[in-house]
DNA sequence: TTTTACTGCAACTATTCGGTTGCAATACGC
DNA sequence: GCGTATTGCAACCGAATAGTTGCAGTAAAA
């Protein structure tokens, strides 16, 4: 996972609507028309919020029959976390070197 | 880290400028008017990217004398990327538990 | 003390984003 | 075949966002 493509799941997931539709996903696959009974916006507006997070990789489209049902996929999710975590740490380290010279002196 | 939280953090993260804002850090401490000299940029654009990283929590000012100087802090993002690994695993589990049931039929 | 460099605030602009409504197309059920 | 439910597309609107310029305040340096 590169950081162009890092860059977009991020975006995708820095949104409180997103994560509901995620949440209610988590439940099992969901087609927007589903999702719009209980989220408190319209099937559209759910629709483009899929599409979102189809580009960013954190969802499926599953066809099923005439409906078309999401499913969240935890893969592209914990890629993420594994470079997130990385760069932290990177960070951390950073510092932490830092202060140590910072308390040699 | 509450998902309240973790949202902010998330479209912090979620922009280019922002990114290219925390590698800079990554190399050291550094001011907005210092970052500025090699972002293509206004000063003004990266103290405002940097008041959104701060509010997320990844940043941390350091005033030193006239010049106020921001530090790329690790702990946030490893404490985010716990959260999205624990919820990725999460959701695969599930995938993998209705392919089984699947299977089963 | 005067100059200089750096920060902070405010106003303004253009674009993107989240959301809506309306309509066309299509595939299922009776 | 006919009605109905479901998706997809396009236009539109308001609010938020990313960016700019300009100016005032302030602390270091000469």
């Amino acid at each position: 996972m590169t950081a162009a493509t890092l860059v977009p799941v991020f975006a995708a997931l820095g949104h409180d609507t997103r994560w509901s539709i995620l949440a209610a996903l988590g439940n099992g696959e969901a087609s927007a028309s589903v999702l719009a009974t209980t989220l408190p916006v319209t099937r559209q507006a759910i629709a483009k919020h899929l599409a979102i997070l189809k580009d960013a990789g954190l969802v499926e489209p599953v066809p099923a029959g005439r409906e078309v049902r999401y499913r969240a996929l935890g893969s592209e999710l914990t890629a993420a976390a594994r470079r997130l975590e990385e760069i932290g740490i990177a960070w951390d380290r950073r510092l932490a070197e830092i202060k140590r010279i910072a308390e040699e002196l």
